[in-house]
DNA sequence: TCCATAGAGATACCATGTATCAATAAGGTA
DNA sequence: TACCTTATTGATACATGGTATCTCTATGGA
C-alpha cells in the first residue's frame, strides 16, 4: 500500500512538476489493490476526470513504473493479451496472483530463488542476471469447496 | 529441436489439414533457435513466400502455440515490447536467454522449483496452481572480459 | 471424381502504446 | 504579485501486434 504523499515528495525531488492530473493517476493507481489493465484505468479516468487526455495516462503510468511504485505484470500468458499492472511497493519481489478473485500476495523466498539460480548457473554455465517470475493460484478464501 | 514431420503427423492426427502454408510457417517457425517476433517471422514468410497472408502466419502461431510446439515468451518486461515466441519441445519448462546474442538454454531444475512453490505456499496460505520463470543472462560465449 | 468444409487471403478493425506539436500552467524569481 | 521558462498537457496522428469477417480455394475422405 504505497502512500501518496510520499510518492508525490518523490515525483518533487526528482524535478518532476506536481500537476493536477498527475495527482489524479496516481490517486486512481494507488487506490487499486488489484492487478488493472490500461482499459480499466482508462474507463476510471474518463469517468471521473474526463478532461484528462489518454496519452497523459500513459505517460503517468510509464513514469509510476519507472519509479517503481508500479509494475507490469504478465498474465494470460498462453492468449494475445498480456500486460496489466499493479500498483505496489518498491524493491525487487514476486508475485502470486489468485486466478480467481485476483488478489495479489507480494513474497520475497530470496534464499530458495538465489539457490535455484545457482544450481541453474552450475548445470548452464550461464552468468544469470535478471529474472521473472510470477505465480498464480488460489488465495485462501477462494480455496473453499475443492479441498484435495 | 523439433521435427517438422512429426508436428505435421500430430497435426493430422488431431484433424487438422495439412496445408501448404501450414507446412512452410511451421518449417520457417522451426529452423530458428532464437526467440523471434511476430514481425521478424513475418518478414521471412513475406521474402520466401509472398502469397501467404497476415492472418494466415499469426494463425499458424497461435495454432503451434496451443499444440505446445511454440512458446510466447516474455522480455523486455520494463517496457513497452514484450512478446516474443521460441520454437521449443513440449513439456513445461523454462528458458534462460542470454541477453546479449540471444542464445536459449532450456532448463528443468524441479526439485529446487518445487520446494520454492511449497515455502511459498506455507508462507502465504495459497494453493499454487502454475508459475511463469525466465531467466535472462549471459551465455558462456558472451562471458568474455567481465570475469567477475 | 466429387463434395463438404477447414482453411486461405484480403481487408477492415481493435487494443495498446508512442510521437508530435501547439497551448497551458507549475513553480522559481524579480 | 506578476512574470517567465519550460515541463507537461490534450489532441491528433501514427505504429505495432493481433483478431474478426467474409468470400473463395483446395484438402482429403467417400
Amino acid at each position: 500500500m504505497p502512500d501518496v504523499p510520499a510518492i508525490l515528495d518523490r515525483l518533487d525531488h526528482e524535478g518532476y512538476r506536481l500537476t493536477w492530473p498527475r495527482r489524479t493517476v496516481l490517486e486512481k493507481v494507488v487506490s487499486r489493490t488489484k492487478p488493472f489493465t490500461s482499459a480499466e484505468l482508462w474507463e476510471m479516468i474518463q469517468h471521473d476526470a474526463p478532461t484528462i487526455g489518454r496519452a497523459t495516462v500513459f505517460r503517468t503510468l510509464d513514469l509510476l513504473c519507472r519509479m517503481g511504485v508500479v509494475q507490469r505484470i504478465h498474465r494470460d500468458a498462453e492468449s494475445g493479451r498480456c500486460h496489466a499492472y499493479l500498483a505496489c511497493d518498491e524493491r525487487h519481489h514476486h508475485h502470486l496472483i489468485c486466478s480467481n478473485c485476483g488478489k495479489v500476495t507480494d513474497f520475497h523466498e530470496d534464499k530458495t530463488l538465489d539457490a535455484l539460480v545457482r544450481e541453474i548457473e552450475q548445470h548452464t554455465a550461464f552468468r544469470v542476471q535478471g529474472h521473472m517470475l510470477e505465480l498464480m493460484g488460489l488465495c485462501p478464501s477462494c480455496q473453499g469447496g475443492v479441498p484435495s
